[in-house]
DNA sequence: GCGTCCAGGTCTACC
DNA sequence: GGTAGACCTGGACGC
C-alpha cells in the first residue's frame, strides 16, 4: 500500500514554467509515458535505489515567482537520509535551481529562437529522474519511426515495468535495470518486439547493475566526460548519448536533421544523416552550450514555427 | 492479399 | 580513420 511519506517544497529560479517543464508541448513525459497530467497536476513514478516511488507534483504563482509542490508515497517506511536523496533528485530532474537567463538573452537576439522563447517561456530542458528508462527511451528511437518506437516502449513497460496505485491514481513504470538484466534476448524480442536492440538493452541493464556510474556521478561530470562515459555502453553511439546526457546535448537524427538544416541553411539536406556532423558543429558556432536548449525549444514549438515561416515542419 | 522497401543509429569488418 | 553493410520488425506502398 502506497502512502504519503514525505512532502518538499521548492522554491524556482526565473522563469519558469511547471507545465511546460514536466508535460512538453511535443508529448514527451517526465518520468513515465504513463503519467498523468490534469490541471496542473503531475501524478508520477520514479525509481531510485531499486525502489518504486509515486510523486504528486503541482506548482503555484506564476512564471515568475513559481513554487513546486511535491508529495512522495511509497510502500515502505523512508529514512531521513532517504527522504533527503529523492528529494534531492526530484528537484533536479524538474531543473528548479538552473539559471537560464544567459539562454533567454542569447534566444532574444536570434532569429530562430526569438519567437520560441516567448511561446514556451520558462520551458526547461528533459533531465531524466533516472538512467535506465531514458537509455530506453535513446535505444528505441533508434532505426525506427515514432509509431514504432512508442510500440517497443509500451510493450517493454506493459510485460517487464512496474505498476503501483496511490494518491487514487495507478501508474505503470518502466522496467527495472534487474529485470531486463535477467531475461534471454529471445524473450525480449518476442514479447517486446525490439528485435535486435534486445541484445544491446540486456548489455545496458547488467552494465548498470554491476555498477555503472549512477545519475548522480554523471551530473558531477562535465558533460564531455558523461557522454564518453554513456558512450561505452552497448548501442549507445553519438546520438543516443546526446539523449542521455546530463544538460541535454543536441540529439540530431535525420529527422530533427531536415527541420534544423532548413532552419540553420535555409533548406532540405540532400542527405539528412550526411549532415548531421555539419549541422552539429553549426549549432554548437550559434548557440553553445545552450544548443541542447535551443534544440528542444524548436522541436517543441514546430507548428508556431511552421506558421511563420510559412513551411510545414511538422510533416517530416 | 502479397511482396518489397526502409525507417527519428550503431557496430564491425575491411580497406 | 573512413566507410559499406548488417541488423529486428512492422507499416507504407505498389501491384
Amino acid at each position: 500500500m502506497f502512502n504519503e511519506k514525505h512532502r518538499a517544497k521548492f522554491n524556482t529560479v526565473p522563469p519558469y514554467s511547471f507545465e511546460l517543464t514536466v508535460h512538453k508541448p511535443a508529448g514527451w513525459w517526465w518520468s513515465t509515458p504513463n503519467e498523468i497530467f490534469e490541471n496542473d497536476v503531475l501524478w508520477t513514478t520514479a525509481r531510485f535505489n531499486t525502489r518504486l516511488y509515486g510523486l504528486r507534483l503541482h506548482s503555484t504563482g506564476t512564471r515568475l515567482k513559481q513554487t513546486v509542490h511535491c508529495k512522495i508515497f511509497s510502500d515502505k517506511r523512508m529514512s531521513s537520509r532517504e527522504k533527503g536523496d529523492i528529494t534531492c533528485a526530484v528537484k533536479r530532474a524538474l531543473r528548479v535551481e538552473e539559471d537560464i537567463s544567459e539562454f533567454y538573452t542569447i534566444a532574444q537576439k536570434d532569429k530562430i529562437l526569438r519567437e520560441p522563447v516567448d511561446d514556451l517561456c520558462g520551458m526547461r530542458t528533459p533531465a531524466w529522474p533516472e538512467l535506465f528508462p531514458a537509455l530506453i527511451l535513446a535505444v528505441t528511437l533508434q532505426m525506427a519511426p515514432m509509431k514504432r518506437s512508442n510500440q517497443m516502449m509500451d510493450l517493454l513497460i506493459e510485460n517487464f515495468g512496474d505498476k503501483i496505485c496511490f494518491d487514487g491514481r495507478t501508474i505503470a513504470h518502466w522496467p527495472s535495470p534487474e529485470k531486463i538484466a535477467g531475461l534471454t534476448a529471445e524473450e525480449l524480442k518476442a514479447k517486446a518486439k525490439i528485435g535486435y536492440r534486445a541484445q544491446n538493452l540486456i548489455s545496458i541493464a547488467q552494465r548498470l547493475r554491476e555498477g555503472f556510474p549512477t545519475a548522480d556521478i554523471l551530473w558531477k561530470m562535465s558533460p564531455d566526460e558523461a557522454k564518453k562515459e554513456l558512450m561505452t555502453l552497448r548501442g549507445i553511439g553519438d546520438y543516443s548519448a546526446d539523449i542521455v546526457v546530463p544538460g541535454m546535448g543536441f540529439p540530431l537524427d535525420v529527422w530533427s536533421a531536415k527541420i534544423f538544416s532548413i532552419l540553420l541553411f535555409g533548406k532540405e539536406p540532400e542527405s539528412p544523416r550526411g549532415a548531421i556532423p555539419e549541422l552539429k558543429k553549426a549549432a554548437e558556432e550559434r548557440w553553445g552550450r545552450w544548443r541542447g536548449y535551443a534544440f528542444v525549444y524548436v522541436l517543441n514549438d514546430l507548428p508556431r514555427i511552421s506558421k511563420r515561416l510559412g513551411v510545414d515542419l511538422t510533416h517530416f
